[in-house]
DNA sequence: CATCTTCATCGATAGCCACCAATATAGATA
DNA sequence: TATCTATATTGGTGGCTATCGATGAAGATG
C-alpha cells in the first residue's frame, strides 16, 4: 500500500487555514494550475498507469516540456513514478489528490 | 439565486480533458495556488460574507497586494463581490467551488 | 565496449506574477 | 464643493515559470 506523505486538511469552508496549511495547499493546486499538466494528470488518471513515453505525442510539446511537467506534478505528490527497465510509469497519487478534494469540501 | 456562470467539469479520473476543459479549470486550481489566496478565500468562507477592510490585516500583507489577490480570485469566478455603500463585501462562489471539487472526483 | 532508446537536466529566453509605494477613484458626509 | 475613508489601479522591481534545443545519464542490446 501506498505510504501517504501529505496530511489531511480542513474543509476550507469550515476553518481558518493557518498559514502552514495554505502553502502545503497551494503547492497542490499551483501543481494543478496549468492546462498541459491538468491534461497529463487526466492522461494518467484515465489509463491507470502509463509510459511517459506516451505523454509526449497527445500534448503537443517538446519532450522536455512534457518531462517539466511530470516533475512538476511529481514533485507536488500528485503523481508516482515507477522504472521499469527503460520506461518510467506515471500513476495518480489518490490520497494526495483525494486530500485536495476534500479540502474543497 | 446565483447565476451560474462555468459549467462543470468531468471527473479527472474518468475522462481526458479537452484543451478546453483544461484551460478553464486550470484558471480556477492557478487562482488556489498561491498561500495568501488560499487564506484569503478561508477568510471569506468561513464569515459567510466579509468586508474587504477585515482582510487586510489578518494576512500581513499590503492592501493593494490583497486587492490584487481578491481581483484575482473575483476574475476566476471564485468568489461574488458587492458594493454597500463605501465598502465592498466578499463571499465564496459556491457554484464554482463546487465544480473544482467535483472535477477532482 | 559501442550503440540505441528513453527520460532528465542544462542554459537561455520571454512572459507572467507577487509585492509595494504612490496615486486615482468613488462613495459618504459636512 | 471640500474632505475623509475604503478600495482599486498604476508603475516598477525581482523572482518564478513555460518553453525549447542541446546535452547528459541510465538502462537495454549486440
Amino acid at each position: 500500500m501506498a505510504q501517504k506523505t501529505y496530511s489531511s486538511y480542513p474543509a476550507i469552508r469550515e476553518r481558518k487555514l493557518t498559514a502552514t496549511q495554505a502553502q502545503r495547499m497551494a503547492s497542490g493546486f499551483a501543481a494543478l494550475g496549468d492546462p498541459v499538466r491538468l491534461r497529463l494528470f487526466s492522461l494518467i488518471a484515465t489509463a491507470g498507469e502509463i509510459c511517459a513515453c506516451d505523454l509526449v505525442e497527445p500534448l503537443g510539446k517538446s519532450q522536455p516540456t512534457i518531462s517539466h511537467h511530470l516533475k512538476t506534478l511529481f514533485d507536488a505528490g500528485l503523481v508516482n513514478r515507477e522504472r521499469r527497465g527503460t520506461w518510467i510509469w506515471y500513476s495518480i497519487a489518490n490520497d494526495r489528490l483525494d486530500d485536495l478534494q476534500q479540502a474543497l469540501r
